[in-house]
DNA sequence: CAGCATCCTCCGCGATACTG
DNA sequence: CAGTATCGCGGAGGATGCTG
């Protein structure tokens, strides 16, 4: 039998050891590395606290079609990383902004590209000095 | 002031990467997102320095397959965070570690799981409420 | 022991069409 | 305008078998 996915959850405490899963880190990672979260938030973020249409925000992100942008939106919304407002008019609006939470969210998010880009060349020189030897 | 545009948004763009010429996050992104990256890593930072064998990662980390426990090491290789050493003896040995950058890598590994389980209380509430009133 | 090679399944995501 | 409903593909990843 399968299919049960075995959840691995893991947690690195300040001493660099695994502590016993306090919180399902997994999900969580997903969602930062789903093809659009990081980029709706990113967008959202911008806006500084300017609310966006649905509409507005597929054209500023660019390339997510209607389906994944929706879908994409309810999970960051389920998360509780940003607020969903539907305004009962005709034609309907609905509008986006982060929320605290989904403001804080960008705090590791920065460390994290922040070292990205500081080791991206170094990682791009291992990378063809690896592939070259293979 | 804070959050400007330089930061956050290191712009990203609908490829997937932030700025054209920065730095490419998805591909590093995908990497920490995939199944198995980061238990890799954290087991190996546990070890404090002493080596792994294959098969003592593979027990250690626990539910990988030797397929994927193969790439996941060839990828964090190519990217310089793991080191691999054969040893040609039969039978064959083969021990693995963290290199330096692999070790910095934790630094923002841990800034992102500590937000994660500051965060997971109020996201599974959030969640709870969420799915209650679908 | 530490792996490749092969096959197969699952599901994230895109494309398209329809609707209140 | 802001979605749902369907279909289909591609690629991550599991299971199994073979090998130096």
């Amino acid at each position: 039998m399968k299919g049960e996915a075995v959840n691995v959850d893991i947690s690195i405490d300040a001493a660099g050891s695994i502590a016993p899963d306090l919180c399902p880190v997994r999900p969580l990672l997903d969602r930062m590395a789903d093809k659009w979260s990081l980029l709706v938030i990113a967008r959202l973020a911008e806006a500084r606290g300017r609310r966006l249409r649905f509409s507005e925000l597929m054209r500023a992100v660019g390339g997510v079609s209607q389906r994944m942008l929706t879908t994409t939106l309810r999970n960051l919304e389920r998360d509780g990383l940003v607020i969903r407002e539907v305004f009962a008019e005709v034609p309907p609006r609905v509008e986006y902004e982060l929320t605290e939470r989904g403001k804080s969210f960008l705090i590791p998010v920065r460390t994290l590209i922040g070292w990205l880009e500081a080791n991206w060349p170094d990682i791009q020189r291992n990378r063809e000095l690896y592939d070259k030897n293979e």
